[in-house]
DNA sequence: AATGAATGAGAGTTCATTCAT
DNA sequence: TATGAATGAACTCTCATTCAT
């Protein structure tokens, strides 16, 4: 039994929120108790009360917060050293890949995925944020590289999109295989993702996905 | 209130598992309450004991049993009336987005995704033995494709796996959006499926995805 | 720690409403909580939710059930003994003061007053059966009597009604004072309600109480 | 969230009071948080306990001051401008009638009912002073009369008491039927009240009330 | 004098599970 | 095989109260 920690709201917020993370997004919704959430923010209980209203306000804020938090877009790339095309998609897929590998994002998913059926309405506001601000991440990107004439002007929104798909199989895989069993080397998904971005940027290629 | 109906243990578990999987595959595990099931299956709390140990128990069974049906696999393609690849693709592609996109196959991957958390072992295995059987499945038909000289002959297997990326963006779109509001359509994904397995199969191809 | 017991849900409930009664009239229905009830009926806490869906489901049943109980009218007085009003009277009011004093038609009294803010509704509806009941009850007598010619024929019921007012002082006072310090011997009571009767129901007598 | 406000403690005191009243008349002692009575008086739950040890003592306070408060005995009837003892009645009932029947006052007596189970010393103590200071502002009303001779010099003090029935009566139904929902009419309560008095207090009547 | 953060006890309710029938 | 009655543990949430500031 240790000694009360009184801490300004804003502070025990950042570890309600830090602990109720990694519990909702290893057990669920319902699965969390508030306890636990508790226990591994340091206070008790009744004490997330000060601070919420109620549990499925912590996950609220959860969702939007942790998932979406102010500093996660994938930092700007450096094109100043990259002179073609394939090299930047390198540089581009290895910091996605990266940053889709850690544990937080595999868990991110999962709660994105299991809630889905819960709150959709929350979910969905959720899913076009990040989906959002992804975008916009990746078009200052492609507007450098246009610039740089290293890929062609017109991208077919869509198209874009869909050579996303290499990444959602291998979200799934880890979701579903866990971080070290993949029957897919992690490589060959690079591989083909990069192929589905060669033929929509490169600057002379025809419309790579001629829809049918 | 009802009569009692006195079935032989197996019509009942299949009744059982029937409600079973319904509720599960909705709500999740924890969610789903015994009750729920057991109106849903006609018959009373206690009586699922009669057939189960635990809660645990029905889940299992509904998770290897109902997701992995004897008859699930997808028939036998009728390759008799097709002449070339890209028909035989589109008949191939229709008949497996078809069968992604029901309301059963959702509930059947969120289910996954859910519990590969709470209990990974069970998740692993079942998935693998849906794996397996789809890929037997499939593997009759590139015989018989092979047969026919319609496909070529060398088909790299984790080639094949990663021609699967927009199925994965498909069912992910799906769950996360609800049915009908993907944001990418169902047409597109089709047609990057079917341009991928062109690339993979079409008999005079040289290797599809050159490994970096 | 005893054994279980195992009741018909009819035995349980009744055990339950008693025990439900004794605790909701001397603490009210906040102040019970379902833990004392269950001790008091001799089951645990969620045994109660067999029976009954919710605490206020209980409340009800016991405003309805127990201060509704189906023998609870006054028996029927047996006039024939009697000769004249002052005797009958004196008989009537010995009985109805009689029921009036005990712990349990205090309790009442009290749960009535303190509910009739919470759930206005239903306090409502139980005093209006009973006092329908009362009426009913007293009427039968009152038609008896007219038919010996002891009372007159014609009672305006308001009249009646106010004449009552003896009684809900008597209430009144020992529901607040407790049962053996009312301020007022119950002497002088049952005297002055004769008194009103008197004037109400004798033959001969004009309006008891004319209207200003 | 407003700016604190620094009040002496006597200032502070009676804004807890009137809210606590309001709070406590309307729910009762346990349904009535201490937030609820801050909000209402404008400082914080914590604030109270400068100025109350217990949630306890701020409901005895409540009780001994707001429903005792030193002002609230009748104002003495100018009896000046009356000539017989009917008139007088009248006055003195209509009063009596309308601070019987406000808001305040029935709040004020379900309180007193409600809290006689749970807090049965003072809620006796509470009553003997409301009842005693009544009878002394009765009495200097009564007193003048006798001077003026409209009234008799001999009055049975139990008697006095007695005629005080159509008053409770009166409550009660108020009570129990909400304001506007009485089944008796005031006017009729008040003629009864008004006849019984006549009875008790004019000059040349026998006993009113001969206690059997 | 006043507050926000914190707590422990306890509330009603749910539910997987057991048991007598 | 089937059920209704029963339970204990766990849940979310409330609240009077304490404490550092």
């Amino acid at each position: 039994m240790q000694k009360r920690r009184y801490l300004p709201s804003s502070e025990r917020k950042e570890e309600i929120l830090k602990a109720a993370f990694e519990e909702f997004s290893s057990r669920g919704f319902l699965a969390t108790s508030l306890e636990r959430i508790a226990n591994r923010a340091g206070l008790s209980k009744s004490g997330i009360y000060a601070h919420y209203k109620s549990k499925h306000d912590v996950f609220e804020d959860v969702l939007l917060t942790t998932l979406l938090p102010a500093d996660s877009r994938i930092p700007d790339l450096d094109t100043q050293c990259v002179e073609n095309l394939p090299q930047l998609l390198d540089l581009y897929l290895d910091r996605r890949y990266m940053s889709l590998s850690t544990q937080k994002a595999i868990a991110a998913f999962r709660l994105l995925i299991v809630e889905s059926g819960r709150t959709p309405e929350l979910v969905r506001r959720c899913i076009q944020k990040l989906v959002e601000r992804s975008l916009t991440g990746d078009s200052n990107f492609i507007q450098a590289c246009i610039k740089r004439q290293l890929v062609r002007v017109n991208i077919d929104t869509d198209a874009y999109l869909l050579s996303n798909a290499p990444a959602a199989l291998w979200v799934m895989l880890l979701t579903l295989y866990g971080e070290k069993a993949s029957p897919v080397p992690l490589a060959q998904v690079k591989a083909l993702h990069k192929k589905l971005l060669m033929e929509l940027l490169q600057p002379d290629a025809r419309p790579a996905i001629p829809v049918a």
